[in-house]
DNA sequence: GTGGTCTAGACCACC
DNA sequence: GTGGTCTAGACCACG
């Protein structure tokens, strides 16, 4: 369910275990209320420190995306997520732009962009 | 030619200045063999120390999208880039990854992220 | 295990670093793995600023002999290196052709060249 | 008898002129007595400032390589150099000694060089 | 004037 | 404690 992590990438470790929790929620692949390792378990899982893990379920909880029941463990929210609605989209389009330009400098035509884009969909809903 | 700095956002200034001559290139709006301002004239004009931009200069000439002759100045490459082939499309898929993510956790349905998409494309082709 | 720094010669400093770590790992001196000290240690040590070190270190990442962990420090990569074929083969052209231009105005034959480079490599190994 | 200029190395533009000459002059394509290009002429040759030009003259003359005659122009000195003993012997055992870790950091065995070094010579003796 | 390097100190995020 | 970034100023070599 967790994919390694890379502690030289640039990305902070904690935030790329952010990532995969809500890359893994988006996609589908963690159902709503579906209970989290416990960050010891997931530290040892992934070789990091239990601090840094704990620090990015933090972080969920902080988004809305994930609960503690104390002595319970981390949940997947329900209702996971009421979506901020001007500055994500802006967040969004940011992200579009960033695309745009790495495809341009490599040669890749908007075509192909859009192409990539659907076949990444794709991929994750089978 | 240059848009503000935000010392405050997340990511380090130098990047900024990378960014926004990368997209730039990209969008046509720097042609090849442009000289770029001299560091020192650029860091007044953005308000930050002349070492940061030096330092996104270094950091475009490692990309080999700029090229610097002492004395004289630096200048954007006539012909802008050997795309690293593999390696550009792997970084692609992965920005494009992070779109998808984020359209998700915000509602957008793909149709719109595409859109979305085009419209930028034709915004700066205008 | 770092010899003293010159202020004064004409390879910066930051590269009498780049050729130390270089040259240790080169010749076995510095194992596959190792931690190298903190760039603010290594600072103090041969009194430099931490920047320039850390100057160094970079350059070092770049060229895919160090590998940095945040929050952890640098290490010498386990697979030091994936050799880029042909340019190296002709860097290290460029310097044999260098080698022989001093020799020949310093009046060296050939052949005490060749014996040179066998002493070296000799003293190294052992 | 001069190949292009680089303008964007590292090395400077001027010093890319000395080692033009120097190598030349050990590989005997400059032969004694031989008139150099006025430091105008060359100037426009190579594409670079005239008092670039200049510098790597004076430089060269410093050396006691070249000799330059008022109104007659820069020749290359009959008696080319007086080798400085013992400074210039280990000046070649560090370059010697660059050579080295560029071989073993290319995975270049021993042997290797040495026949590098001499197929150069031989080429040059050619 | 331009880039190249260096310094001494600061603040922050991460582990 | 560690790396990552930034600053303000300095000096030098180059063109």
């Amino acid at each position: 369910m967790f994919v390694p992590i890379n502690p030289s990438a640039e990305v902070p470790i904690y935030r790329q275990i952010v990532h995969q929790v809500r890359d893994g929620v988006a996609s589908g692949a963690i159902p709503p209320g579906q209970k989290l390792p416990s960050h010891r378990d997931l530290a040892v899982q992934l070789v990091v420190a239990p601090l840094t893990v704990k620090k990015a379920y933090d972080e969920l909880e902080r988004q809305g995306l994930v609960e503690t029941r104390r002595g319970r463990g981390s949940f997947i929210c329900e209702r996971p997520l009421a979506p901020p609605p001007e500055e994500y989209r802006a967040q969004l389009a940011q992200t579009a732009r960033r695309l745009l330009t790495e495809a341009r400098l490599a040669g890749a035509p908007l075509e192909e962009v859009l192409e990539l884009i659907r076949a990444l969909a794709r991929e994750e809903n089978s």
